[in-house]
DNA sequence: CTTGAGCCTGTACCAACTACAGACACTAGG
DNA sequence: CCTAGTGTCTGTAGTTGGTACAGGCTCAAG
């Protein structure tokens, strides 16, 4: 008979913020959007959390790092939720989000050159007649 | 003495819009946050425009195209206003710029390698283990 | 007994737009 | 002359992904 009056710690928001490393504020918003679940409440109303809602937060900061968008993360955890998730569904998710990154990315490097190549024609002095101004007035 | 009665066609704000290509709206709210200016009103209260507000959205649109905030469109927009923007005045924004670009172009490489290296030791069966899953939900 | 920390709620704010409602203005057709 | 349609005006709300703050409650320590 052990754990008689300290049976677990008992985690609230503020600790589940620091278990994370996620806002405070984040985890209410994260709440009523849905991608969270409404934790059960003590008896002074505070939100009391335990591991699986540690994992889920940290489910849900790992995918919004690699970029999915919460919609897409809603995605992702209703198959993980629904039980049935399959591979390949998880990964047609997975293709997709990549598929918006390389596009990002090609915008990116697009920009970059444009903006490299026009600044290295800069004198940098100071004069008025600048590349980049022309480069943005140009009617292109 | 030619046009007498046919000036000049007055542009109005669905013309400035179909000049440049600009949603309708997104021109009043550009004058709200004060990067294009007040146009004068005709009689009735319509905006009127003129070569100057085209050329000036068009720099506006272009630097957004090139990723700059409407902040940095903003500074860009007062060195060239102030008649007196410098070659490297503008450099200096531009270069500050490519570096903010180049990050978030490291970033989502960095994204994209990961994501794919995962994705790519998916079965794409239908099986409920995934990797890309399991990558989501290690404590990492 | 008071002070501070922590939690609760609702709400406002950020970028950068976009859209819609409700009210006028103007033009063409019947 | 009336009406329908288009264009414009204003103010305001919604989007995404949070972040922050005000005002009020509870609780533990000093």
């Amino acid at each position: 008979m052990k754990n008689h009056h300290k049976p677990v710690k008992i985690i609230r928001r503020g600790g589940l913020a620091k278990l994370t490393g996620c806002n405070l504020e984040t985890i209410r918003y994260y709440e009523t959007i849905g991608v969270m679940p409404e934790p059960p409440r003590s008896s002074k109303n505070y939100r009391v959390y335990d591991d699986s809602h540690v994992t889920r937060l940290r489910f849900i900061m790992r995918s919004r790092e690699l970029g999915f968008t919460l919609e897409e993360v809603r995605d992702l955890l209703a198959l993980v939720d629904g039980g049935a998730q399959t591979c390949g569904e998880v990964q047609v998710l997975a293709n997709t989000h990549l598929t918006s990154i390389r596009t990002k990315i090609a915008d990116l490097k697009r920009i970059e050159h444009v903006l490299t190549s026009t600044v290295a024609q800069c004198t940098g002095d100071d004069v008025p007649e600048c590349p980049v101004i022309d480069a943005l007035t140009e009617v292109a």
